[in-house]
RNA sequence: GGGCAGUUAGCUCAGUUGGUGGAGCAUCGCCCUUACAAGGCGGGGGCCACAGGUUCAAGUCCUGUACUGCCCACCA
């Protein structure tokens, strides 16, 4: 039965409490053949070295929400956890755990080195397990996949084998993205451009007849080297002279052809290219166009190789350097000038990307591609919609995919070498002999696979694919896939184009992009700007219910969020204000109330909140449907603080109090219904502290877990649009009464007589019922409802709906105060009627508007005309007043 | 260069289908009213970036401009 709550909300302990129920109970494992609408998610699976950082925290906040509210609705709900072996990221990071042991991994060799990582994995990988539960995740732990468990990697071998079997994965020269730090190839969205300032020099090219020279800008000299050919515009009239001669290469000598092609800018620079196959992109392009020499003159160390001459060995830069000024001493150097230009940089270490010639594996993008594209709106929904142009420009114009990386941390890619005939085998399982000539002790590649190659597959590998689960059959395509934007074709896009080949459905029927959180600032967090918000240190200070409702009311769609730890705080209160109300609720609830008919509730309040209830049950259930996470928490909030708080349960103090059983009665089973259905709208944002009220709160027979408690359902019943307007106009005359108080100067808690003059019979009525509310709310001392005939002229006085609010004054009150309060609000009321006038005497407003919104607009004007003439009035016995007590 | 957002109170942001603009924090005044001072009550504060257009009516729809941010891109 109903315990009594401590004073203060104490979120660590309530938290761990709840942690520990909810794992030990296991309500969050689902059976595949357990009633309700299959819904299920799977996690984003965080970098396994990785800290849970604040973007986690927004992520898995959300996800949760979606998850209990989808609980709550009587589905089926899945949503597997699970973290990534993060290829690069991860070696990186043992890479520098060796390296303060004075070690490499060379020096361990493949095996020990990727022994270490796992054993690494093991001791710090469950870190981010103990902050995904820190977070209050309803995640399904029985299910907790990694992206290197024996399934899943068997899932990736199986993807290759069939890719590269359906000519869709290829091995093959190419230009790619080499991090000479990382030692490894990188995918193109793996590079990341930044304005960086540099230096463009303008290089003489003699023709090799010695009869005249170009001119070639170039931002890399350290490339001439690689030089294969010096490229024009065909239409270019400056250059139309050197079109198909030859010149020579820089210090090298060497004679190279100069071509025509219209890719070349004739805007920019001299109008003249030097091209590079070896180390550009585009050169790499027009190379191959143009059937050029391909020229290796910088290896994968950053090292110049023999090609440069003189300048072999050395480093990139230095060899910069020494090229431009022996040009320079040649007499070469045409100038030089600043200039900003983007360079790649490796997303993960930051080091400068050369563009670099060697032999991958890729995955033919260019042809998986446009069944993605195609998805999204018709199979796929994706919020905000504004993404859809984005994503249909990315996949019209993506490249082919290379997914080999040169390092040892990953799924190895399952293709063998034959030593003796140089056959490649691509299988799923290592094969004992070469199928061509049988010959033993063929070599696997040593490349492993891209880390978002086994993303990729994380929609249905986590679900046991390529087995045919239960799980699976019932549970793919998952329901929604939550993530930010940033990842938007890492991640989602390669998923999208796995899930369609090998499920032949998309594996999201929903994609839900999130915002980045941001500093107060509008930066981006990094460890190195130390600007970053630590959530584990927030829920630590402010409970985990207050990060998450502020991360929840801040999730407004395609916007991001500017996080600051004072709205955590802020919210903090908010927690704080629903655990005080709860007390307040269990001091009255010390059993379960007898239950009462609620449709023809008696009380007006009563009648009004569960009104209201209504509605914001309705709100926010649509606002979880279409992911309006904001509004949800706002609703839940206003409703919880400005209605349940601070009106009703101030008006149900009286009926608590009261002689009258059936009012109490009636008091009491309309409170303690309202918090419970609160504290269950409230459990998907603030999953702790609910929990924790609830099973404090008296229930009908055992009291179970808010978690596996049912979305309220709508009572039509209770839905009475006219009494909560009548309950709202007596919560006008009662601010009214407070208003004047406050603005002269009357203390709230002094009790002062009011009198009430009402417009006809029926607000009559209606004040007299609520008496009792009106003399609690607004501390009268008495309540007359009747004519003011008798007032004193020396009252201060409001005019609401008609309804004129007199207050008689006495005593020390400031009385001039009372006047230029009254003038202000005349000037009020006229500026409105202005406005209102102005309409109605607009003819074509009366002819084209909607009646009900010109009906509306004269009842608007006679309601202020009607004011204006009381407030008049008012105001002019008040003066006399004023004479009087002059005289 | 292309694309996408944003510009609303001192600050951070809401504002569903056009119908007199809201919240939190901050600020000012009064109150320790027996759930809550992490509180209560009340107040002040906005030509909704700018310029046009559509409309009876525009923060909301359209066009343009300015600034800010993000993404994409091969200007060497």
């Amino acid at each position: 039965m109903a315990e009594p709550l401590p004073k203060g909300y104490e979120p660590k302990d309530v938290e761990a409490r709840w942690r520990k129920h909810w794992e030990e109970t296991r309500v969050f494992t689902p059976d595949p053949g357990g009633p309700g609408e299959a819904f299920s998610i799977v996690i984003p699976p965080p970098n396994v070295t990785g800290a849970l950082h604040i973007g986690h925290a927004l992520n898995l906040t959300l996800i949760d929400a979606l998850c209990r509210h989808a609980r709550q609705k009587g589905k089926n709900v899945l949503w597997i956890p699970g973290t990534d072996h993060a290829g690069i990221a991860t070696q990186n990071v043992v890479e520098r755990a060796l390296a303060h042991e004075g070690k490499n991994r060379r020096d361990l060799g493949r095996e020990a080195f990727v022994e270490r990582v796992w054993t690494w994995k093991e001791d710090y990988g469950n870190r981010i397990l103990d902050q995904i539960k820190a977070l209050g995740a309803s995640v399904d732990w029985s299910r907790l996949r990694f992206t290197m468990d024996e399934g899943l990697s068997a899932a990736v071998r199986k993807v290759f084998v069939r890719l590269y079997d359906e000519g869709l994965i290829y091995k093959g020269k190419y230009i790619i993205n080499w991090c000479s730090r990382c030692h490894t190839a990188l995918a193109d969205d793996e590079v990341e451009h930044e304005q960086r300032r540099g230096r463009l020099w303008r290089v003489r090219y003699h023709l090799a007849d010695g009869s005249d020279s170009i001119v070639v800008a170039t931002t890399r000299p350290e490339t001439i080297p690689g030089d294969t050919a010096v490229c024009v515009h065909p239409d270019d009239e400056h250059y139309q002279r050197v079109i198909g001669k030859t010149v020579l290469v820089p210090v090298l000598g060497r004679e190279i052809p100069v071509i025509a092609d219209a890719y070349v800018d004739r805007e920019f620079g001299t109008g003249a290219l030097k091209v590079t196959p070896c180390h550009d992109h585009n050169d790499w392009m027009l190379g191959n166009k143009h059937h050029l020499q391909f020229i290796q003159a910088i290896d994968e160390n950053g090292l110049m190789t023999s090609e440069a001459g003189p300048y072999a060995g050395l480093a990139k830069d230095a060899c910069r350097k020494k090229i431009v000024a022996d040009i320079e001493a040649a007499g070469d150097l045409a100038g030089s000038e600043d200039m900003e230009h983007a360079v790649g940089h490796c997303y993960r270490c930051r080091t400068v990307v050369e563009p670099h010639v060697s032999e991958q594996w890729f995955v033919a993008a260019t042809k998986l591609a446009p069944a993605a594209r195609a998805a999204i709106p018709e199979l796929t929904r994706i919020y905000p919609e504004s993404w859809i142009k984005t994503w249909n420009h990315w996949l019209d114009n993506i490249r082919d995919w290379c997914i080999s990386r040169q390092i040892w941390w990953g799924h190895r890619i399952p293709a063998w070498t034959c030593p003796a005939c140089g056959q490649l085998t691509v299988a799923e399982d290592a094969p004992s002999a070469c199928k061509t000539c049988g010959a033993n002790g063929l070599i696997q590649e040593d490349d492993v696979l891209d880390t978002w190659f086994s993303s990729a597959l994380w929609p249905f590998s986590t679900m046991g694919w390529p087995e045919k689960t239960e799980d699976l059959e019932h549970w793919y395509p998952t329901s929604v896939l939550v993530t930010g934007f940033d990842i938007l074709f890492f991640w989602v896009a390669r998923m999208m184009m796995m899930g369609l080949h090998f499920m032949s459905k998309p594996p999201f029927r929903h994609v839900y992009l999130h915002a980045l959180v941001r500093d107060a600032e509008g930066r981006k967090m990094s460890k190195s700007t130390g600007n970053v918000i630590d959530p584990l240190v927030m829920i630590d200070k402010y409970g985990c219910d207050a990060l998450r409702f502020t991360l929840t009311a801040f999730a407004a769609m395609g916007r991001d969020i500017r996080l600051s730890e004072e709205r955590i705080e802020g919210y903090r209160h908010f927690v704080n204000k629903l655990w005080n109300a709860a007390r307040f609720a269990l001091i009255h609830l010390e059993d379960m109330p007898a239950e009462i008919t609620l449709d023809n509730v008696s009380g007006l309040h009563n009648q009004w909140l569960l009104h209201r209830l209504e509605a914001v049950k309705k709100g926010m259930d649509g606002a979880f449907a279409e992911y309006r996470f904001n509004d949800a928490a706002q609703l839940g909030y206003k409703f919880l603080w400005n209605e349940f708080c601070d009106w009703h349960l101030e008006l149900i103090k009286p009926d608590l109090q009261s002689q009258d059983t059936e009012r109490v009665k009636t008091a009491k089973y309309v409170l303690w219904l309202t918090l419970r259905e609160t504290l269950v709208l409230l459990h998907p944002i603030m999953p702790f502290v609910t929990a924790e009220i609830w099973q404090s709160l008296p229930a009908a027979g055992q009291v179970t877990d808010i978690a596996t408690e049912a979305w309220p359902t709508a009572r039509p019943g209770c839905v009475r649009e006219n009494e909560a307007r009548r309950m709202e106009f007596i919560q006008e005359i009662i601010v009214a009464t407070r208003t004047i108080k406050a603005e002269l100067n009357i203390a709230p808690t002094r009790k002062t007589a009011l009198l009430i003059h009402p417009v006809d019979e029926r607000q009559a009525a209606l004040l007299e019922a609520c008496r009792e509310m009106i003399i609690a709310l607004a501390r009268l001392e008495s309540l007359r409802i009747d004519s003011p005939a008798d007032a004193p002229k020396a009252s201060a006085s409001a005019v609401v709906q008609g309804c004129q609010v007199i207050m008689p004054l006495r005593g020390a009150v400031d009385l001039a105060s009372e006047l230029s309060r009254l003038d202000k609000e005349l000037l009020k009321v006229e500026k409105d009627l202005t406005a209102a006038d102005k309409k109605l005497h607009n003819e074509s407003f009366i002819e084209r508007a909607p009646e009900e919104v010109v009906r509306r607009e004269r009842d608007n004007a006679a309601r202020l005309r009607d004011a204006r003439e009381k407030l008049l009035a008012l105001r002019q016995r008040f003066a006399e007043a004023l004479m009087d007590g002059e005289e």
